[in-house]
DNA sequence: TGGCTAATGTACGAACTGGTTCGTTAGTCA
DNA sequence: TGACTAACGAACCAGTTCGTACATTAGCCA
């Protein structure tokens, strides 16, 4: 989430109508993550900028669509690492197993993201779907995963038939649910899946998983 | 859930505390599942019962902690299925994958405690935590895993080095994921994860992918 | 340099919401 | 059968919350 700097306010009133507009992305997208759609205050959110309620309404028109438009910005996010990623001159597993990790990083960098994501579920994605820039974004990861999929089982070491998609549920699935629940798994079986020196076990356990999956021996079958 | 009854009412007032308790518990569920804590609305959950809003108060004493007892009962609910749960007559293997579909149809078929999980999740889980009943509920399922676990590695099948509340979060991952982002992942992806002609494919999914991490070929380690 | 408009600030209000006050009645038990 | 209490209902209240009407000013361009 890329901040706002904070340049000591000269006095008097400034016009920047990029940085008042960011700064209220940027203080929304806590309040949010903090509170629900429902429980967020525009008020607590105007409060903590420096400017007014009335500048919310006057670049987002109102509560709803400046929801839709932190979510917008958090999942152009994730999609931006996605696009960094260089794995294809990996081999097929040891590629998945990187991309895997970048997911699991990405989830565990973000925690306000997750809640985001959690909240917009309880609204059955409704901004989501009112948002054209969020429904053509599709996700350039899949494409990544496509080819390594194809790749690996060209070369005979995958076994699984599964595509893209379900792959990369899969892969987030794991890394999701870690931080999603992190607070009531923890309170009811006293593990934090989230703590630090556990951090490299579940990592590890992340890429064995899909691995062994797609990797399995299936001459059974 | 269980619903309670609807009996005609006879005209004039009842007397049945038990019973207007239940049909609080049940409405309030419904309400927090819809909107959120926040989001729920406390005269909304009066008008939906045949009593009112002053019951709520005089049995609950207050919003949060109907929440909290509503919480307690849809855990309850979970628990008492994995109780009922036999499969410790069966090879390891394939007890775990009856275990991963108990979880599996669990989760499908109750998608208001998904969301009652997510919202408690956005309150890092303090109902849970303030609630005793719930501190205390374990996990029946834990047990069964972890014997299932030791039965499978000494008989050589499973390779993993894991225990019950990991081997858990992976499964109960899975499931959650599918039921949490069902309306999110559709919207971004086009993919209906909980649509009824793909039900035996995740279901069948899930329980290889548990398979294949606990008895991948792990003599190259 | 003067005017024009995008950008900003202040104050307010109508509707809502969790919680309470006060009074009523059904059922039971001595 | 009468009194006592658990169970119940209606109306109300104080604080909050989203949204807006109105007033103001910074900075650019002719």
């Amino acid at each position: 989430m890329t901040t706002v700097e904070e340049p000591a306010r000269s006095g008097g009133r400034i016009r920047d109508a990029a940085r008042t507009r960011a700064e209220i992305l940027d203080v929304a997208t806590q309040e949010f993550a903090r509170a629900g759609f429902t429980g967020a205050r525009v008020d607590e959110i105007a409060a903590r900028t420096r400017t007014t309620k009335r500048m919310i309404y006057y670049y987002f028109g109102g509560k709803e669509q400046l929801f839709t438009a932190v979510l917008e910005r958090a999942y152009t996010v994730i999609r931006q690492a996605e696009q960094q990623l260089d794995v294809e001159h990996l081999d097929p597993v040891a590629a998945i197993r990187r991309l895997a990790e970048l997911t699991f990083d990405h989830h565990e960098a973000h925690p306000d993201f997750i809640r985001l994501v959690s909240i917009e579920y309880i609204h059955e994605a409704e901004h989501i779907a009112a948002s054209e820039a969020l429904g053509a974004i599709g996700s350039p990861a899949l494409d990544v995963i496509g080819r390594i999929l194809a790749a690996g089982r060209e070369s005979g070491l995958f076994t699984a038939d599964v595509d893209a998609v379900d792959l990369h549920a899969m892969i987030s699935s794991f890394c999701f649910f870690r931080v999603a629940n992190r607070h009531t798994f923890g309170a009811l079986f006293g593990r934090d899946l989230v703590a630090a020196d556990q951090r490299e076990h579940y990592r590890t356990m992340l890429g064995d998983m899909v691995i062994a999956y797609l990797t399995a021996d299936r001459s059974a079958d």
